[in-house]
DNA sequence: AATATTTGTCACGAATATGTCATATTGAAG
DNA sequence: CTTCAATATGACATATTCGTGACAAATATT
């Protein structure tokens, strides 16, 4: 089960390596620099995990940590702090501010995805996986199965993402250019019109079970998934 | 990112060596021999950080402040005091009165970049694009809708950013080319009187929910959102 | 290998937004 | 009450954005 993994790190030869592995290990790599650019981030997809580095310009990770730990909304994204090896003072700090697991720099990969899979199977029974409901329109992550008033909605693959990233994000505007990073990935060699041509699909194969208008255009903005047809 | 940074400083050797600081740290200065002059400035742009002298001809810093933080539309800014050594008295006072930090002169411009650099960051957190409530209008920046008196309104983009702009500088006045730059941007080759029939069609918009006198023009000088219609 | 499905791009018309002008209206000074 | 400049408004040509069908290349399925 592909997760998104939040990395907060400002070196970017060490980011890249990050993204690298997760996205090796099946994974969908967000990257930041700051914890400043994390937040604007995480306003649009809550990652399922967190990397994050203790050294940061500006809002440092000690700091971000204890933020995301008191705000009710990521207080429980899971954490895994980047510190400095053998720092046991910044362990202890760290695990205190309520990160869920560390690791040494330098460290192998190995031991990252460990660290990745065992923090992920930890919190895994409330994660993906259950079915979302919206507008009337049920998408079950394991099954790959859309159903809407008692009618099977049959979707591509492509239209299948879209979809779980609508319905995760519902009442949202979202741009083509944040649609293709977030549902086509890292393939940034696809044009913006090409979004327009898979939203017609889906909203044609939305049209069978009578969900006409749930996908909304907002004009010189984007697209957006909404129950209000106004 | 660059700021901008209020200096208010009767004395003009010490406002010349803050401005340079300030400039020296990317950030842009906007200079105020006292606090009459700076509630002028105020009214054409808000900074985004306020460097308060304790002493001040007129209104003194302690009744400034005082006065800023009462005021919902400046009470967010945050504000540094400048004062005398060791006086740990204005210390306290100015904290009370809501200022963020204070600094002691003389001071080190190391110190000096440090704290502002500090109540930047403490204050990023606070830039979201949380919706706005203005006069019985609401504009949600994230869904891209405005609805006001429970009804829809809908928008054109230029029309949106205009308002989304008046919404979060509200009861000030900005003049057309103001206006074309906040809201227009970079593309200059516009006329002024442009901004006259877009501010038509903004409020031939907001009509619909019964605001009808709520973007004010203002003669000779230009438009503002306000709710008191006098 | 043959066939079906999916995917990205393009072209072109339709829908909508934008900027400018000409003209009407307003407001303030004299 | 005039006069004049500033602003409001309607109309319109132009520009931009979107929706849509077609199509060929890439992938998967048989």
């Amino acid at each position: 089960m592909p997760a998104n993994i939040l990395v907060v790190e400002d070196e970017p030869a060490i980011q890249e390596l990050l993204a690298l592995n997760i996205t090796q290990a099946g994974h969908n790599a967000m990257r930041a620099l700051s914890a400043e650019i994390a937040q604007k981030l995480m306003r649009e997809t809550t990652p399922d995990l967190i990397l994050l580095d203790w050294m940061l310009p500006g809002i440092s990770g000690l700091e971000f940590a204890r933020i995301l730990k008191s705000d009710g909304l990521t207080k429980s994204i899971p954490i895994i702090m980047l510190t400095a090896r053998g720092d046991e003072y910044d362990k202890v700090r760290g695990l205190e501010v309520g990160a869920d697991d560390y690791v040494t720099k330098p460290f192998s990969p190995r031991e990252l995805n460990a660290r990745i899979k065992a923090v992920l199977r930890r919190r895994a029974p409330q994660m993906t996986d259950d079915p979302i409901e919206v507008a009337g329109l049920r998408l079950d992550p394991t099954t790959h199965r859309v159903t809407g008033n008692q009618k099977t909605i049959d979707l591509g693959p492509t239209e299948f993402r879209l979809l779980h990233f609508f319905m995760t994000n519902a009442e949202r505007v979202h741009t083509r250019s944040q649609l293709l990073d977030k549902v086509w990935g890292d393939r940034v060699f696809v044009e913006d019109r090409t979004v327009d041509v898979h939203i017609r699909r889906l909203r044609n194969a939305l049209a069978i079970s009578g969900h006409e208008d749930l996908i909304q255009t907002v004009r010189g903005a984007g697209y957006r998934l909404s129950e209000k047809n106004d």
